[in-house]
RNA sequence: GGUCCGUUCGUCUAGGGGUUAGGACACGUCCCUUUCACGGAUGAAACACGGGUUCGAUUCCCGUACGGACUACCA
């Protein structure tokens, strides 16, 4: 036995990764890092009328994307392998008869239609139906029927499933490393199903069955589960098995109002909830995803890492290692966090500034020649939030202006403007060497000696050469335009604009 | 309805029996700049409420309110 954490990320497959899995997949990895541990990927497929194909890819390629891979498990393999648990199905049934044996869980042959008749009949009554000590004895099970009746209904093959049989009086209680000591009465809880129908388990007990042979120390996942966790707890003993540790993380809430996260949210406020692009395979239809929106995936990381956990100081920009290294369990806040898309696009912004500028120029401008492609990408860096916007923005530059800003041209072009304008028109051709500075150096010249101060005529030549009233350095914009595109945009716009009388 | 969990600026959060309750995003103002953006400075902005305990509570305890999760032969 070994003693090094073990920690797994256990997904269903029944579509696109939500992004709160993502972070609970990265608050794993993390941990198993930072403790030189093992990071699992299990995949929990028992529910085989909500499999959808694709989904278990689009799993392991959201990992790969933001660099958190699995150790071992699907798409890694390892010593515990199958890690699929549709194709661990024996092993389930295995121990599930053991707890039929040791008399720690029986047979129950009640139908859905009967237990659903059972529920709207507690509800007209104003309780809820739960189907525990109380109940069971008057329910088709092998505990209320006599044992020859059972052994019929066996051997004639009726359909039956296995539940857990939850002792009517005790106390639950364990240490959660986010929640610290969560009690619970074993009265609230129902005799869950541990084996359906369908021959497969119920994720309750493929869940502690596979934790426990694959010898995890900690289960790190979403806060959604602790209601069940009681439970799980007594599955353990009733194998006699330890629990491992539990670490039940906050919920993703919606940006605004109330309840968690949802894939309407990312429809509504227009940003994904979806690490990558998904594909409905029944429908057809598209979700957004972080990484096609232009999310970095060291933002993306660090972004989603802060919702729910901080490192107690100041710090906020952090890379994977920086993060494996401040991360600890007991930094993980309590309460839901909500998602909010301006500080996930302020993450990308400061990632996007420290990212190799050859590379953004390649990526993004790879039809220009490189030299320009990278003064392209240190004129337009700073304004903005997602590199294919160097794309855009670079192509709305080098296109002419189709029309000018109407609110500039009512407040800056006038006579004075105007006869700038002309001088400059005139001077600009003359310039020699056609760079930055040596054009700022001209036009300083051209209007002081006409006495016409710069701010009169700036603004008016930039929306003379650009159609816009705002944008980025207009001496180096202007060098980058090249002298003849200068002047002919300068001519263009002198005839364009509104003659003044 | 029941069980469980939670509650510090609009948002993410730090803090913790005595603090000018700190930072970040977003927002406002100013500076830088020919403009916008970046950057810098600065401002507005919070301890859900009520009772205890205490010399003192936002911090500890108990209630209330509000929010959430769960309540399937789904995970």
């Amino acid at each position: 036995m070994s003693s090094s954490v073990r920690v797994r990320f256990a997904p269903s497959p029944t579509g696109p990764l939500h992004i709160g899995g993502v972070r609970t997949a990265l608050y794993n990895y993390l941990f198993a890092r930072k403790m030189g541990g093992t990071f699992i990927l299990r995949i929990e497929d028992t529910d085989q009328t909500r499999f959808v194909p694709g989904a278990e890819q689009y799993i392991l390629e959201s990992l790969a994307w933001l660099g958190i891979s699995p150790d071992e498990g699907v798409g890694a393999d390892g010593p515990h392998a199958p890690y699929r648990q549709s194709e661990r199905k024996e092993l389930y049934k295995a121990y599930a008869d053991q707890l039929i044996r040791e008399e720690k869980a029986y047979y129950a042959f009640d139908t859905s239609e009967e237990l659903d008749a059972m529920r709207t009949m507690f509800e007209s009554k104003g309780s809820a139906f739960q189907y525990n000590a109380l109940t069971r004895v008057k329910l088709r099970n092998s505990l209320a029927l006599p044992a020859a009746e059972v052994q019929a209904l066996l051997d004639a093959n009726t359909p039956y499933v296995i539940r857990l049989k939850v002792p009517a009086k005790g106390e639950i209680r364990f240490q959660d490393s986010v929640r610290d000591w969560v009690h619970v009465h074993t009265s609230s809880i129902d005799d869950k199903v541990l084996m359906k129908s369908d021959g497969m388990p119920t994720y309750h007990l493929a869940n502690v069955v596979d934790d426990h042979i694959m010898e995890i120390t900690h289960v790190i996942r979403g806060e959604e589960w602790l209601p069940s966790a009681p439970l799980h707890i007594l599955l353990y003993q009733a194998f006699g098995w330890t629990a491992p540790q539990f670490a039940h993380l906050p919920l993703l809430l919606k940006p605004e109002g109330n309840g968690k996260l949802s894939k309407r949210d990312a429809d509504l406020g227009g940003f994904p909830v979806f690490p990558m692009e998904w594909t409905d395979p029944q429908t057809g239809a598209v979700s957004k995803g972080f990484k096609q929106e232009g999310y970095l995936p060291e933002a993306t990381l660090n972004f989603l890492a802060f919702l729910g956990w901080n490192p107690g100081t100041e710090q906020e920009l952090f890379s994977l290692t920086e993060l494996v290294d401040a991360f600890s369990l007991e930094r993980i806040n309590k309460a839901g966090a909500k998602f909010d898309v301006n500080k996930a696009k302020w993450f990308n912004e400061q990632y996007l500034k420290q990212q190799a500028p050859e590379l953004l120029a390649k990526e993004y401008l790879g039809h220009l020649p490189a030299e320009q492609g990278l003064a392209f990408v240190s004129l337009f860096l700073d304004r903005i939030t997602f590199p294919q916007e160097l794309s855009t923005l670079v192509a709305a530059f080098i296109e002419k202006p189709s029309n000018y800003e109407e609110a500039v041209i009512q407040n800056k072009w006038n006579a004075e403007a105007e006869k700038g304008l002309r001088l400059l028109a005139d001077a600009l051709p003359k310039v020699a060497v056609w760079q930055a500075d040596e054009i700022k150096h001209a036009i300083h010249e051209c209007l002081e000696a006409a006495g016409i101060k710069m701010g009169k005529v700036m603004q008016i030549l930039r929306v003379a050469l650009s159609g816009n009233g705002a944008g980025p350095d207009l001496m180096i914009s202007m060098q980058l335009w090249g002298k003849d595109q200068v002047v002919e945009r300068l001519t263009a716009a002198l005839q364009a604009f509104p003659k003044n009388s």
